[in-house]
DNA sequence: AGGACTTATTGTAATAAATACAAAATCTAT
DNA sequence: ATAGATTTTGTATTTATTACAATAAGTCCT
């Protein structure tokens, strides 16, 4: 299309298009990463799994629409998203001009009851290494996401969503392990949360274990956000 | 907005939005580091600094747009954008739902000739740290993109678009400075670039200075994209 | 009660990276 | 030749990372 061009289309035209939000929302359980996945009741792609998605209102504003659009789906309530990536290829849809806003968030699995609504025939937690094939382009949109999840965790305690109240420094690594799909050295691993003062050591110990129990921490987050403003201020290369 | 409206709305309804591309160009001289903004010569906001952005066209790849905005506007051509980010605020557009995918680029300022055309009434180039008032919501797009910049700089050789073919050692360091509103040590950034293998070392030598002549170097791509590619093959928390 | 078992927790020694300086080298200009 | 400026290398100190070993503190079983 030429610079001509662009006087020639009425501006009305410009005003034909949509966007939808699509939320990746990752669950963790301690023990695997998990991606909820819709089953769509409603063409295009009937029948595909999907992430839960779907148009914007004319008048909702994109965070609030994620919420939206996951509660009408899965029926999961006031999930703080995050927002990932545009995306935006011509013919990404087959109803026409339609960008996608990608949300991201990680819940703890176990504690939610995602169930389908409206046009979601069902709604499944899916491993994020065994995802089947999906409608769209929403295996790009999650394999973005997930990157963007890992990065995340590197520079905030994401696992603080996730984790139960009171926790082990064994669970805390163990949410590194399986995020990175990586072992670390546990004693190193502990010398590094020696000066997170924002893991708060309880006097209470694990219960029901058969071997020497843990310590609790609890996440401090008035400590966290006051080390994080620091940080921001002293930033460095 | 309840769930039983969504079925009151006719679908056509949702196809009258639109969405626009605002482009952060970054704008660098070994001096300082400035963004690229025009003057509106059209409503709404006409007669406001802005950042070059305008719709997209209904058949138009979202990275594609920018770059044709970006030539409608400035007359620059063939900028490699990166997507920072997506904004859409309900009202942040006076002539209805527009929605807005901010990028950015930085390049080297003295080797382009940006001048207005289309609507654009006026390019310039304004210091970082100095902008006027701007349009709509393009003062929270801006200082989102720096920091994305910022970041950018932190895992890749953005310098790379910025500093001549041949360039000092010193000069590389300026950069950073610069971007980072930081003075280093200049022994230890030496240190530190000695295991970057994709800076090559010329034989040649800085002319026309009044003191000892530095190195010159060149950036050596291909062991930069090996060596990327094993980082990334090998990536650990 | 006592030993086996399991994991938690602390410690240590070796290596590598970051930091703060200082010294030496190499060009121009006078 | 010497002063001036900046490049370039070096060194000693501190701080972080790594790999691994030793000890501690519970449960379980006999």
């Amino acid at each position: 299309m030429s610079q001509q061009d662009l006087y020639s289309i009425p501006i009305d035209d410009f005003f034909k298009s949509a966007f939808s939000v699509d939320c990746v929302i990752f669950g963790y359980d301690g023990k695997s990463l998990d991606v909820l996945l819709i089953k769509r009741g409603t063409e295009p792609f009937k029948d595909f799994w999907a992430l839960p998605g779907d148009l914007v209102y004319p008048a909702e504003d994109l965070d609030v629409s994620a919420n939206r659009v996951l509660h009408d789906l899965t029926s999961l309530d006031d999930i703080p998203v995050t927002q990932v990536h545009t995306f935006g290829k011509v013919n990404r849809h087959p109803l026409g001009r339609v960008i996608t806003i990608a949300y991201t968030a990680i819940v703890e699995k176990s504690h939610l009851n995602p169930h389908p609504a409206s046009w979601a025939e069902a709604t499944e937690w899916h491993p994020v290494g065994d995802v089947p094939k999906l409608a769209f382009d929403h295996e790009e949109i999650l394999g973005n996401a997930l990157l963007h999840l890992k990065n995340l965790a590197k520079a905030e305690p994401l696992w603080a969503n996730v984790l139960p109240k009171k926790f082990t420094l064994t669970q805390l690594q163990e949410f590194y392990e399986i995020l990175f799909e990586k072992k670390f050295d546990k004693g190193n691993f502990r010398k590094k949360t020696r000066d997170m003062h924002f893991l708060q050591k309880l006097s209470e110990l694990q219960k029901n274990v058969n071997h020497r129990p843990s310590a609790l921490y609890e996440f401090d987050e008035q400590v966290y956000l006051e080390q994080k403003n620091v940080q921001d201020l002293l930033f460095d290369l």
